[in-house]
RNA sequence: GGCUAAGUGGCAGAGUGGUCAUGCAGCGGCCUGCAAAGCCGUGUACGCCGGUUCGAUUCCGACCUUAGCCUCCA
């Protein structure tokens, strides 16, 4: 039994579609004004996971993430840079693209871009105007009136009086009440702008996610994801909009994923201590190690980004990957986990562990700590020289991976790529060990160790096998 | 001020009303020519104070601390 938490009640639940199979899931993507940092990475990776585990649960999954290729930052950006705004949002969410690529992320399956959904985005507007929970303001912006929406605030816990007294939003003449958000601006000279009954103007941020998810999944869907701070009052105006304009429930189940934090502190572009994944990744073995990282605690907790994690992840992962090199690792995976294959394997109480951790809301921290313990059996049977047993464990393991997107690479690949520019060329290396070879027959063993010192220093470590042989990778 | 999360061993991080998380690092051992890797063993851990209970890190209450949201933000 899957259960979810669901942000709406505070509480786990147990997760059924509304249609028999079939899951629509809506995530609110990204703003493409800037190269996404290691926050945006893991909304991303968490969703990705989400996403993955539906389909392995069977379920025919509808993924909808949105782009907003629209905003202030995008038209303010390409400005500074003289460059069209269209093209400088198109050159990030190239670079988005790209980022999530090399993240090893599953594309949605559709990508709406707001500029593409204007249409409905009027169309929902001129609805809450006819319906009377919109305006259009003194200032010519058409605005939402929360007040006529009796239950604003409900998922964020929020009450509108509560708000209004600790307010710190200016107060605007314009506005009825001042949480009252904007759906439609008017144009202003110079900005990009599409016609409407009320003027030429550009959609709200808002309205944007109403309109696109309400097209692509229809009124009343699974689930919507995002990050923690889109909540409030993101999350909570998409409620507003979409049940006031549809006539509907809008949502059956909100995940939010927890913020990565540096020292502590929020990472985010407007505190500016942020890091870009493009960035981080330079550092890093294979950006794989940043996924474990991402998946190695719980998605609703924080996460505090450091140097001296991501090394940890990298040395874990490292072991998990040894584990399934030289005992029965089998071709490259498609990612898909065979029905009814683990089964049969000699894990299946593991696997039960590993199936129950997932179905809890998806920990992953508990899941791979089963999967640890599949690692060690893996080395107790390799050292055994337990060959099928072995095999069938690195399989094993390499299905649990799958499941999170983790260990689809060849191990013996994985093992010897460093990190940055190799400083010895793999035949050196071979030509370098079986020196080592000659002299240790020999019982030369200062030579044999002053080779083993010279591949050290070069970022080569050595392992003797027990059939004779050496092994070797980058550290 | 309002609302919401969270405080676990050197670090990271799950979980549970009473025998094990797990990983990294450390220590001891096995293996090794020596290492490395692996395996085995090893740590008076659960913010503070009360309460409930035969028994609480786990339930309840107060307190302290931290973070997030209340303004664009994954």
């Amino acid at each position: 039994m899957l259960r979810i938490h669901n942000s709406l009640t505070g509480e786990k639940e147990e997760f059924t579609p509304l249609r028999a199979n079939e899951v629509r899931m809506y995530v609110c993507g990204m703003t493409v004004y800037d190269y996404i940092h290691i926050g945006h990475a893991r909304m991303l990776t968490v969703f990705d996971l989400v996403q993955r585990y539906l389909r392995c649960r069977g379920y025919k999954v509808t993924y909808v993430r949105n782009i907003t290729d629209i905003d202030d930052k995008i038209l303010q950006r390409a400005a500074q840079n003289g460059e069209d705004w269209r093209q400088y949002a198109q050159r990030f969410t190239t670079a988005m693209h790209e980022d999530c690529v090399t993240l090893g992320l599953q594309a949605p399956d559709l990508e709406p871009r707001a500029t593409d959904f204007i249409a409905p985005i009027i169309s929902m507007t001129q609805t809450l105007i006819d319906k009377g929970f919109a305006y259009v303001a003194g200032n010519a912006d058409v605005m939402y009136a929360v007040r006529k929406f009796p239950d604003y605030g409900r998922l964020s816990g929020k009450k509108i009086d509560d708000l209004r007294a600790g307010s710190r939003v200016q107060i605007d003449e314009s506005k009825l009440d001042p949480l009252d958000f904007v759906l439609w601006k008017h144009a202003k000279p110079g900005e990009p702008s599409w016609d409407s009954p009320w003027g030429s103007g550009r959609p709200g941020w808002h309205i944007e996610c109403s309109a696109m998810s309400t097209s692509l999944l229809g009124t009343y869907f699974d689930l919507h994801g995002g990050g923690m701070d889109l909540k409030f009052p993101h999350h909570e105006n998409e409620i507003a909009q979409s049940c006031a304009a549809c006539d509907s429930p809008f949502v059956r189940l909100w995940m939010h994923n927890g913020f990565v934090r540096i020292n502590d502190e929020k990472m985010s572009k407007s505190l500016g201590n942020f890091f870009t994944v493009r960035d981080v990744l330079k550092a890093l073995r294979d950006p794989e190690v940043l996924r474990f990282f991402l998946l190695s605690s719980h998605y609703r907790g924080p996460i505090n980004y450091s140097e001296a994690q991501l090394m940890q992840a990298d040395e874990t992962l490292l072991g998990l990957y040894r584990a399934m090199a030289d005992g029965g690792s089998r071709a490259p995976g498609t990612g898909a986990l065979p029905q009814g294959a683990v089964e049969t394997r000699p894990v299946v109480g593991m696997r039960g562990r590993f199936d129950d951790a997932m179905d809890d809301d998806f920990n992953t921290p508990e899941a791979l700590a089963v999967m640890q313990g599949v690692a060690r059996d893996l080395n107790t049977a390799k050292a055994a020289g337990r060959n099928e047993e072995a095999a069938a464990l690195a399989a094993a393991l390499r299905d649990m991976g799958a499941v999170l997107g983790l260990l689809q690479q060849s191990p013996g690949e994985y093992l010897r790529r460093g990190v940055g520019e190799a400083k010895v060329s793999d035949l050196d290396i071979d030509a370098l060990i079986a020196a080592r070879r000659g002299a240790r027959a020999m019982k030369d063993f200062a030579e044999s160790d002053r080779i083993r010192d010279v591949l050290a220093s070069a970022g080569i470590a050595l392992e003797d096998k027990p059939d004779g042989t050496t092994g070797w990778r980058r550290a």
